[in-house]
DNA sequence: ATATCGTCCGAACGGTCGGACGGACTATCC
DNA sequence: GGATAGTCCGTCCGACCGTTCGGACGATAT
């Protein structure tokens, strides 16, 4: 079958708690936007935190399918980081109703230790490490200056994505996501530049 | 007198909502554990929302005095701005409880249109338009390169600030801060190079 | 001494929360 | 065809939500 009840309670799920966050998805609301009951709903569950669990990992599939997965068909290192990034803007542009998922999450859930706190911490570590491998792979194949600090330029590329989101977000104006691409572009290039004339 | 009720209970409140965010602050929880009645609390607000506007005016007078004012004795421009994000780190590492009040806020809100989200956007956008500033100032002073692009610029400084904060809570590791602060005063200390070369 | 004010209280309101329960329907398998 | 398992329903619960209300208390002003 296509499309499981399940999946589409996540579907939903995922949307709503990109707006509300992933405490203000309340099993009530999302079973009215179902049309379903409460109970019918929560059976698919056995309580709220599982609820959660299971949404980030419908978002976490969401985001792999959209950002990394299609990046797999760039060669890898400069070119898939590059890949990943541009992936990762169209994602903040239009991968869910409210943002990005994971960065509310984060925010919501870093001073509350538990499971999901936990998972969100996992699942959103290993993008981030996913972007910083291709750039170390770069540094090997000399596609970056052997010099390059492959920590601190995934930590500035991933921070630049972060702010697009929140200016997107909190101002609405799209001009946020276009100076992430033109400054992350420029990174990616002057970088590369740098590495290139070192080989040659 | 130095510190009325109802500035104990915003002090208090800002703190919660820093770890539980705006809208997981509660009227209840926040009267128990300042040993009050919530009837008691309320009648210094009219309403949740009015509460909620009173903790983001708090907060904000709180960044201003730790972060923006004593980078007053700073001259303007270029020192300015590395005094600002010296102050924003430090405020980072230990301004609430729950990390950056307005990265939390803004994340929580920017899909639940109203004056909350309003008055978040107003007040952040503040403090972003502050370091801004100091930028221009530095182009026109000869401090940093005249063909630096200080909106750009102000959006990677504050991207690196974000991404210091999320970073830090989510994982829990001081790394970030001291990434961001390398990262920070290189950006600076490079443009600046750039500038003094040139006008030089 | 009395009236007035701000402050705080306990009690209660309607509403929603997460969660538990038993029953009804359907498809499958013996 | 009867038992079984899965899915969904309606109903109910205790806890907590934001909010309202009437009243108690002390200070201040008259």
């Amino acid at each position: 079958m296509p499309s499981t009840k399940r999946d589409q309670i996540l579907e939903r799920a995922v949307s709503i708690a990109s707006v509300e966050g992933l405490e203000g998805l309340t099993i009530g609301r999302l079973a009215k936007e179902l049309n379903m009951s409460k109970s019918g709903l929560f059976g698919h569950f056995g309580s709220k935190e599982d609820l959660q669990l299971a949404a980030i990992k419908e978002a976490s599939e969401i985001f792999e399918q959209r950002v990394i997965a299609p990046a797999g068909s760039s060669e890898a290192g400069l070119d898939r980081a590059r890949a990943i990034t541009d992936n990762w803007l169209e994602y903040l542009a239009d991968g869910f109703e409210g943002g990005c998922f994971f960065h509310a999450a984060s925010l919501e859930f870093d001073g509350r230790p538990g499971r999901v706190k936990d998972e969100i911490a996992r699942v959103t570590g290993r993008w981030y490490v996913v972007l910083e491998e291709q750039l170390r792979r770069a540094i090997t194949r000399g596609q970056l200056a052997s010099d390059t600090d492959a920590t601190l330029m995934a930590f500035e590329l991933h921070a630049l994505l972060g702010e697009a989101n929140w200016a997107f977000r909190l101002f609405g104006r799209p001009e946020a996501l276009s100076r992430a691409r033109v400054l992350l572009h420029s990174k990616l290039a002057h970088a590369q530049g740098a590495g290139e004339r070192r080989t040659a």
